[in-house]
DNA sequence: CCACTTTATGCTCAAGTTGAGCACAAGCTG
DNA sequence: CAGCTTGTGCTCAACTTGAGCATAAAGTGG
């Protein structure tokens, strides 16, 4: 009798305004929050993606456009508890299959149980927009430092991990490295889920520095999404699907910096734009926000035609 | 009654010295290659990282080190013919995870049924060491252009995209575009495994200009390797995984050079290779080379543990 | 031993890019 | 109109990159 398995599709989509990145989730019984998911179907679905489009659709009534695989999560132990696939057979292996999704509009999905969600709720370790976040280092560092050190063998190692992923003594903070924290964080049995998994006592931290838990795994494929789309807009124009197809550069700048969670040098984000050829100015303004009318850009799609495909570049303040 | 998911493991395990890069292959029946590969086991494997070395070395003898996830692969009709899975029920649905694995030496791997293969036979038009190939305007273009044309609705955008993968037209080269021009080549039915899958009549031009087939869907997943691997030498010191401690500077850029398909601007590659820090020289010479003797140095493994995790550049010549 | 080949390595120079910031422009508000 | 807000142009020094010249240190054949 072999063990049968099922393998369930989760969703990231993201949009993003001036204020914050939102990620699209579920709510469940408990008030937990989810990633719209659900289980791959053999026969009706043809490929992986579509099948993911139509959980989406049916859970959020929300329907993806830009949507690319993230990785797929195939260990044992981290899934179970609330990975309510339906109609999966009980006592079979659950793999899941993560993606990314990018809209450049919180749709209206009043009508579903769900919503778009500030993701810097869930980490909010990982907004540097103001600043480092004085919780780093007030809750988080003293807890890793303190599970490092009872790492036995492994302290020096671990400890290594903990600074570089954290940005602690002189080490840059390094925006992309979401999942490594969140494993960190995981690993040390701060994040909730993890004393869920494993039956541990629950961490003493509160939520607000530790963020808030998701169900299964959905907060390990988040920072998964959030991790490579950080990286990602550096080096692909991916920002432009969440943009309108007109908008203003400190819109776009605003935009960048919410996913970042960093704040940009104003100057020269614009002159790194302009030289990199993918926004084309539209020759009308708006002055929607205040001070002097700002020209209204477009990104310029026949550039992908033409093989520029680097990202915007992202100059630190 | 539901079909059954089968989950397959494929390995792309890459070494290269300074002639080639080569994959480690299987043969099969027909001769044919094949990516080491296997079945998942739910029962018996709790990572699907641990299933893949189990099955790297019990096919090949070889013990993988450094291993990363790739692409997991679902689409129907892909992945039938010969796609040997052992136990798999029939009928089931197959979904393929496909790993990265580098090793710095070609170990022994004779008492196998298993080859370590050059990987430019498989794809005979990434390689542009010595320029660009002639067999990809002479039979390539010809062929992918005539496919385009009659793309009938599409025909724009087809020619776009041959254009721009296979550096016509003016475009450049790009050398991490390894799966978009094999896709082209599969969709355009030049790869002998399309028509293969589909039944279609299979290609007219010979072996030599489209490369060597392999069985399932491995060669899409060896191409995703070698795009992904030539990526992320750039931004990633993922090079020395490749390299035994001790090198020269010609030795780490030659099989830069084999990977990327490129030949390297000799003088700047070493003056960046000073800057990153990421290697250090021993103070030994070794003459093996035939000239004057060249410093051998090793990679500071330090440097990763210090936050140093830009890869190496890749100056053209 | 010397001219010549081969590989290794140092160094220069112009052009371009980046980081940082000053200054002015063009709206709105009281 | 002073003062605030956002937008936009421009400068300057420090670095990086692309390209190539020049020299060093081995081996080889005469």
């Amino acid at each position: 009798m072999t063990t049968p398995i099922a393998v369930g599709l989760s969703a990231v989509i993201v949009a993003a305004d001036g204020k914050a990145p939102y990620a699209l989730t579920t709510r469940h019984a408990d008030g937990a929050a989810g990633l719209p998911h659900g289980r791959f179907d053999p026969k009706g679905h043809r490929t992986f993606e579509l099948g993911l489009r139509d959980w989406v659709r049916a859970q959020t009534g929300f329907e993806p456009g830009y949507v690319e695989q993230l990785y797929t999560f195939g260990d044992l132990g981290r899934e179970l508890p609330q990975a309510d696939l339906g109609d999966a057979p009980s006592g079979a292996r659950l793999i899941s299959v993560g993606y990314l999704g990018l809209t450049p509009e919180r749709t209206d999905i009043s009508a579903f149980d769900a919503v778009w969600r500030d993701w810097y709720r869930l980490f909010p370790w990982e907004d540097h927009r103001a600043g480092r976040p004085a919780l780093i280092d007030q809750a988080l560092a003293p807890a890793l430092l303190a599970w490092s050190d009872a790492s036995g063998k492994q302290a020096s190692t671990q400890l290594a991990r903990v600074q570089l992923a954290f940005g602690l003594d002189g080490q840059p903070w390094i925006e992309e490295r979401t999942l490594e924290r969140y494993e960190l964080l995981y690993e040390a049995g701060l994040a909730p889920e993890a004393t869920r998994d494993s039956g541990r006592k629950p961490p003493t931290l509160p939520v607000s520095a530790l963020g808030e838990p998701m169900i299964s795994d959905h907060r390990r494929i988040l920072a998964t999404a959030i991790g490579r789309l950080r990286g990602k807009l550096k080096y692909r124009p991916v920002v432009f699907e969440l943009m309108r197809d007109s908008f203003t550069l400190l819109e776009l700048q605003k935009v960048v910096e919410s996913i970042l969670g960093l704040s940009l040098h104003k100057q020269n984000f614009r002159r790194s734009l302009d030289r990199s050829g993918l926004v084309v100015g539209l020759g009308q303004t708006t002055q929607a926000t205040g001070g002097r009318p700002a020209e209204l850009f477009r990104f310029r799609r026949e550039a992908l035609r033409q093989g520029h495909l680097s990202g915007v570049q992202t100059p630190r303040s």
